[in-house]
DNA sequence: ATATATAATTGCATTATGCAAGTAATTAAG
DNA sequence: CTTAATTACTTGCATAATGCAATTATATAT
């Protein structure tokens, strides 16, 4: 296939909308995309500093600190010094935190459930597949697919 | 598989990483990602208006606008009035502009390429038909997946 | 003609972005 | 032990992006 990119640029881009309506139902007014991400990737990481964070986002710290400020005043996220290390802050989801990321995540794993339906269970299967093949693939390949910097 | 989200959530970001990183090493200064997504939308489409672009792209048409007009400038994109209807704006690429936009269109085929390089040819074959899939479903779900408002 | 609708642009206020410089804490060197 | 070098994060500042409301210009309907 010589146009890769039209096939994974649509597939991005509807999935971005997926997330983004996603983003806005649930949290309307209170939420960013980006910040629903920061959410995300606080959840699933161990533990994360904020370069952690910032960095698997490929958002610049700088931007970054001034985002969890405001999701600390939103009452969502909460900074803890490091015990061994005062320069770390670790990050955590407060309980608020944790019920609204949960919701945006039922609402698209939800939707792309949807989305699924309307496959055959076998073909299901292997488009799971496949995708976990191209994610194992693309974090192989050193130069790309890494954020900037 | 419960964790839909997570998959997808993935492979966009590592895309999006790639993208910006062709967009990065072929345009540095001179262009900004959203930009190259103009340019490749008007590529692809027949004879565009601005509503037309800015829908796909599910950006909003006075940021459009704007975007458009520093496009103009840079001499990338050419604004024609509709024949038929002087309201409207056909948009089309310079000669530079479709030689930047060339470039940026094969240096993401090519790490694209390069990442599938490192799956067998039947895997490659299952995983461009997957994608295809999806992009179905995702355009037939006419709730999700579709640009905001 | 006058009213309505549509395509696009501009005013304006808000937010996001990123470099450079700054602060604070930790580690390394002399 | 004290000074220098590193590291984690934060702020200043200037620039770019965003989106709603209002405006302009053209086209369509009554």
């Amino acid at each position: 296939m010589d146009n890769l990119r039209g096939l994974f640029q649509l597939l991005a881009r509807n999935f971005g909308f997926l997330n983004e309506r996603c983003c806005e139902s649930c949290c309307g007014q209170e939420l960013s995309l980006t910040q629903s991400h920061i959410l995300y990737e606080i959840q699933r990481k161990h533990q994360p500093s904020m370069q952690d964070v910032s960095g698997a986002l490929g958002i610049d710290v700088t931007t970054f600190s001034r985002q969890i400020k405001t999701l600390v005043d939103k009452g969502l996220v909460k900074k803890t010094p490091h015990p061994d290390d005062n320069r770390i802050n670790i990050l955590s989801l407060t309980l608020e935190g944790q019920q609204l990321e949960n919701q945006i995540n039922g609402q698209v794993n939800a939707q792309l459930a949807g989305v699924m339906s309307q496959l055959t269970a076998f073909e299901r299967e292997t488009v799971i597949r496949s995708i976990e093949l191209l994610n194992k693939a693309m974090q192989n390949s050193g130069s790309c697919c890494v954020p900037p910097k």
